[in-house]
DNA sequence: GTTTGTTTGGTCGTTAGACGAACTAACTCT
DNA sequence: AGAGTTAGTTCGTCTAACGACCAAACAAAC
């Protein structure tokens, strides 16, 4: 086979640290390096187990230089080498996977009921998965950067017990974060610039690891882009369905936060003009007509607590399994309002796939063809511009994870930690 | 100064022909050239003229590679070598510029009413400019081909004359544009899956250079990017203000098209639930609500012909100019629901600019303020998130020259032309 | 004028690292 | 055993960035 000619994308520069708006920055043999290094590794990531003469074949590089990228990488510990393959014809390949047992990347979601708090090492495997309960709605902030300090310590000593190294760590919050990792508005949590990133580097006292604090939903994009069942989607948005519903956008791979990092807050769009009041003041936010709060004050006599959501959405499952009409003409209208929302990212956005996320996973079966039939009759391309409305398999604590896979990220695009 | 430390960013790399979804492709010492090339020219378009010790004090890269680089760049004749300066200490710096005679940049814009053609040189000034009437709405697509290819060998011909070898056309079509550059629906123009970018290509047999089809919004956007006053905005949207609306997105620097090539079709979302019938079938679209057809249909008896929407628009600005009542009350209506679109947009992308473009900008000073204070008041961020609601300066034609620096940007990027 | 200092831009040798070809290793098949 | 096949390494080549040095060309100070 032919060397494809390659022309026209992009190698890892290193950008750490220079003016912003200075331009792209120019390229060096090491990024060359680095970007080779990255290769290989999302190679190998995806097409584990696999040999030194695969990776050659499929990324064209040289079967030399791959040899030297490979002995490198099991240099730093990401790639290791196993069996050998048997019964074929000619010599024997030596197979890689990826080192799981040295480093692992922690991600913790805060959110007003409760903290998750997850690690996994460098295949993606879960090595802990914590829940506990956490006073976010009612702690203040300083309470509440010592609580998830708190875990995250435990966290890493548990994972420097296993002899693993911490490669970052990265908190998911349900609300505005900028692109420093403060927090300036988190209505649900009760924050208000709050720094976090910084709070939390203080507090854990020069980690020896990156601390990044990002959006929970932008976040769960990533979970669903690194785990979810898209293999190959660069432009995907993900929903939370909790007490809000906010919204995680990558278009061409990444994630894009717009300019100040407050992209997604499709939650206060409005929906139904002249709706009911929002908390945010406003009337007929999509968060109202087709969140889950206003779900429950309808089903639930006497009010919803943030601390009791998710006994009472199993409550509405089982009415609607019951065949409540009450229960299902609710639903239904709030599917109806929901395809109206992802009707609106279809048509400013295009994505090949929208992910429910949240409790919207519990309520699929009464909510997704309505909603998707909404979206399609609101797209104006045909087909909806062949974007497919789904549910995550990824359960609770997506953003916990997507918090850790955002970890992953910086080691699949150069970041790599120095060899032993 | 200290060199900065250079880390995390991205590099040129051949990805032209792979198959896609092979994640990003391996580097070579050809991509760090093809970058720092490109660095450097749009050092020098962005600060001519400046000299050889300018390139490398501000980019950080040495000396000996910026003579080498820019020996190159003079050799493709993209730069050129312009007088010394003088009274200053020490050895007086050769300054350089962009070479602004042997290349051209072609746009077409085509639209329902008109068909605007741009050339440009390599710094972005106009060539040539060129506005005719064209029956977009009626010719059959075959006609519009011929057409458009006619105007395209005219202009060629000519930059020919003028010894200019043309990098690129691109023409900008308002409709869904696929990613290979063919029309799968364009309403006002009656267009239903039209491979214009092949057909033009075969047309003009062999022309020797690309030639490239995309959606008007999205060149308006790129127009503002590189025109328009916004230095540094990394985070842009467009909004054209024609028959129809559309918007061009801007997010990290980047257009983003989504997974075939069909964001941006701000037109049709519902504004108004149960809104005025828009030609689309659906009701309240945002079209409807703040487009031109719309204004004019009830300030225009007997309604509006494509070929008349300039006078007729005068005619609305001469009578709000007057004080007409009932022109600014449906000005005053039309700009609230432009600001919820917009509001929209603000929510869920958080660009830094929303430019309006098109007949907006001679609509801007009854309908401007109003937009604006809407959008802000349904932002979610304070103060929007930063996003300003700007006019565009661009005047008509904007996606034509859009159109031209879509061609550019290949060149800046890294597609240089073959040295002499 | 002469000297000194400063800045520019080029030359030269070094070095990182990708690439191609040749080579060795280790297996299967006949 | 020999032929064929595939894997991975070694070695030399080549590209292009980098650091150090140097000559040229000027202003300012003497």
């Amino acid at each position: 086979m032919m060397r494809p000619t390659r022309n026209g994308a992009q190698l890892i520069t290193n950008t750490q640290g220079s003016a912003p708006g200075t331009g792209p920055q120019p390229a060096d043999f090491t990024d060359v390096r680095a970007t080779n290094l990255a290769v290989v590794l999302r190679f190998v990531r995806e097409n584990a187990p696999c040999s030194r003469a695969d990776i050659a074949a499929s990324t064209g590089l040289n079967k030399a230089t791959v040899s030297s990228l490979v002995a490198d990488l099991i240099d730093r510990r990401l790639l290791r080498e196993t069996g050998l393959t048997e019964n074929r014809v000619g010599r024997p390949a030596t197979m890689l996977v990826l080192d799981g047992s040295p480093y692992a990347a922690v991600g913790i979601e805060v959110n007003v009921d409760y903290l998750t708090a997850v690690a996994v090492d460098l295949k993606g495997e879960a090595l802990l998965s914590w829940r506990r309960a956490f006073p976010g709605g009612s702690a203040s902030s300083g309470q509440a950067v010592a609580g998830i300090a708190g875990v995250a310590r435990r966290v890493v000593t548990r994972m420097t017990k296993e002899a693993r190294q911490v490669l970052g760590l990265t908190v998911a919050v349900p609300g505005l974060v900028d692109l420093t990792g403060s927090v300036r508005l988190a209505p649900n949590m009760g924050w208000r610039d709050v720094d976090l990133a910084g709070d939390l580097a203080k507090a854990l006292r020069d980690p020896g690891f990156p601390v990044l604090v990002d959006n929970d939903a932008n976040l769960g994009a990533l979970a669903e882009l690194r785990f979810g069942p898209h293999s190959g989607v660069r432009d995907l948005v993900y929903l939370t369905g909790e007490i809000g519903v906010g919204a995680g956008i990558v278009l061409d791979g990444r994630l894009r936060r717009g300019g100040a990092g407050f992209s997604g807050e499709i939650g206060h769009i409005e929906i139904v003009p002249g709706g009911p009041p929002c908390h945010c003041g406003r009337r007929g936010c999509l968060e109202v007509v087709a969140g889950l709060g206003a779900l429950l004050d309808r089903t639930v006599p006497g009010g919803v607590s943030p601390a009791e959501l998710e006994p009472e959405i199993d409550e509405v499952v089982q009415r609607a399994e019951a065949g409540d009409p009450v229960v299902l003409d609710l639903l239904d209208t709030l599917a109806g309002n929901l395809g109206r929302g992802v009707g609106i990212v279809a048509n400013l956005l295009n994505p090949e796939v929208v992910v429910l996320g949240g409790y919207y996973v519990k309520l699929a079966p009464w909510i997704l063809a309505r909603a998707e039939q909404e979206m399609l009759a609101r797209a104006l391309a045909p087909g909806g511009g062949g974007c497919r409305l789904v549910v995550s398999g990824l359960g609770y604590g997506a953003a916990a994870l997507g918090a850790a896979a955002r970890v992953l990220d910086s080691v699949d695009s150069g970041r790599l930690p120095a060899p032993a």
